[in-house]
DNA sequence: TGTACATCAGTGAACGCGCGTTCACTGATGTAC
DNA sequence: TGTACATCAGTGAACGCGCGTTCACTGATGTAC
C-alpha cells in the first residue's frame, strides 16, 4: 500500500508537475466507469497518486473539475467536427454526412466526455468559458448549415440556416444519445447508427429540395442545378423566408 | 425534530400502508432536485417519514428503486403518447405532429422521469419489465410510423416503417434532450422547441413525398392523392423497399 | 556565481457527516379453527 | 364470535466506510540582488 505511494512519489518527486492535467484524465476515467454522478474528488486524487487535499490547489471543488472535463470535451468535439467538415470538401452534402458520422463517433469513442457535456446536469451557462466552448462546437454545425442553405435549389423555400443547423444537431444528438453511445445505456438497433442517421439526413435534405438519390456531382458544389423540379410550393412550415 | 416524526407516525400509525408508492414519489422528487446520480436511499426514506431501514422491505437496493422510477416513467410516457396519437385522428400527419409535441411536453413536465429513463446510466436491459415498458412506449411511435408508411404517396420509395419510427424518435429525443427539458440543462433557443420539431418533422415528411405545405384534407386520410408529383426517383438511401 | 527569501505545490492528519446495510426487535394485521 | 398464532412491515441503534474540507506544515522552485 504505502510503499506503492512512496515509490510513485520517488519517481516523480515532491511536485507532481502536471497535476491539473492528471486530475482531468483521472476524472475522465472515473466518469467512464461510474457516470458523471459517480465520481468523487477524493477518487480523482487517489488515481493521480496524490493526497486528497492536493486537488484544491487546482480546482475549487468537484463541480469545477467536472465542468473543466466538459469544457475540454467540447474543445475536442469541436476539433473533430471541424476536421470532419473539412470546409465542405469535396462537396457540401458529402461533408455534411461526414459531420454526422463524426458526431456519432464522438459519442461512441468518448462516452465519458459525452456524458459530462450533455448528461451531467451541469447548466451550460455555468461558466462563460464552458458556454463559449459549447457554442464554438455548435458553430461548426452552424457554418456547415450556412453553406447548405446557400445551396437550396432555386424556387424552393429557404429556411433559416440557424434552423437547419438546429435540426441537424437534434437529429445527430438524438441518434447518438439513443443508439450510438459508447456505454451500457446504448439501445440495440436493427441497423447501424451511422446508416440510420445518414438516411434521416438524406430524407431531410430531400425535403429541402436537394436531389439526394445520389450525391450532387463533382468538386465543390457547382451551385447544383437540381435534377428534379421543386416538388412543393415555396411556403415552408417555418414561415416565409427573409 | 423528533416530535415531527412522532406526529407523522401518529397520523399514519405504525404501518405506513403505502410505503412503496411513497418511496417512488420521494425518489422522483429527489431526482428532480439533484439529478439521478444525486439521490440516496436514506434520503428517500427520510422524505417518506420512515426509518432508513424501511425501504429494504420494498426494494433490494438503490438501483432497484431507480429502475422502478424509470419503469413507471415509461408507463406514463406510453400513456401520454397514446393519448396524443389518438389512433391517428383526425388525420395521420396531424396526429403525428401531436405525438412529437407530447414527447417534448413529457421532457418538459417530467424532468425527473425523463432523466431516470434516459440519462441515469441504467442499462435498458437491466430488468425485463423495464425493457418491456420501454418497448411499449416505443411501440406507440412504431405503430404511428406504420400508418404513415402506408400513406407514402405512390411512386415514392417506401422506407421501412421501423426506420421511420426510429427517425421520428431520434428527432424528438434530440430536440427534447437539448432544448425542451424541464431542468437547468436546457439550452436557450431562438424559437420554441415545439416549432423547431414541427418544422423538422414536416421537412422530413416532405422528403418522403408528403405534401406538407398544408395538412392533407379531410377526415381520416382519404389515401391522399398528393398535390405535387413525386419529386425524386424511387430509390431511397435505405435501399430498395421490400 | 552565490545567497536569501518569497512563492508555489503538495503533505498528512484530522474533523464531522451522512450513507448503506445489518440486526434483533415489535406493533399491526390477517387467518385458522 | 373469540382466540392463538403466523406473517408482515416498520423501528432504532449500531457498524464501518469514504467523502469533502480544513489546517499548519514542508519540500521544491524561481528570482532579486
Amino acid at each position: 500500500m504505502s510503499w506503492r505511494k512512496e515509490q510513485r512519489r520517488a519517481e516523480r518527486g515532491y511536485h507532481h508537475g502536471n497535476l491539473k492535467e492528471a486530475l482531468l484524465q483521472a476524472a475522465l476515467g472515473l466518469i467512464a466507469e461510474k457516470g458523471p454522478g459517480g465520481f468523487t474528488f477524493a477518487d480523482a486524487a487517489r488515481m493521480a497518486g496524490v493526497s486528497p487535499a492536493a486537488p484544491y490547489r487546482h480546482f475549487r471543488d468537484r463541480d469545477e473539475l467536472l465542468s473543466s472535463v466538459a469544457q475540454r470535451g467540447f474543445e475536442q468535439f469541436e476539433a473533430q467536427l471541424t476536421a470532419a467538415w473539412d470546409d465542405g470538401r469535396p462537396d457540401t452534402v458529402t461533408a455534411f454526412e461526414r459531420l454526422g458520422k463524426a458526431y456519432l463517433a464522438f459519442a461512441h469513442n468518448e462516452p465519458a466526455f459525452y456524458s459530462a457535456m450533455f448528461e451531467s446536469g451541469l447548466p451550460v451557462d455555468l461558466s462563460p468559458t464552458l458556454q463559449a466552448a459549447s457554442e464554438r462546437a455548435f458553430g461548426v454545425i452552424r457554418a456547415a448549415a450556412e453553406r447548405l442553405a446557400a445551396m437550396v435549389p432555386p424556387g424552393m423555400p429557404r429556411p433559416p440556416a440557424m434552423m437547419m443547423a438546429l435540426h441537424f444537431w437534434s437529429m445527430s444528438h438524438g441518434v447518438a444519445s439513443l443508439f450510438a453511445r459508447g456505454d451500457q445505456a446504448r439501445r440495440k438497433l436493427p441497423m447501424s447508427a451511422e446508416d440510420l442517421l445518414e438516411a434521416e439526413v438524406l430524407i431531410y435534405l430531400r425535403g429541402l429540395g436537394f436531389p439526394t438519390d445520389r450525391r450532387p456531382p463533382g468538386p465543390n458544389d457547382p451551385s447544383a442545378k437540381p435534377a428534379a423540379p421543386p416538388p412543393v410550393p415555396p411556403a415552408g412550415p417555418w414561415g416565409t423566408p427573409k
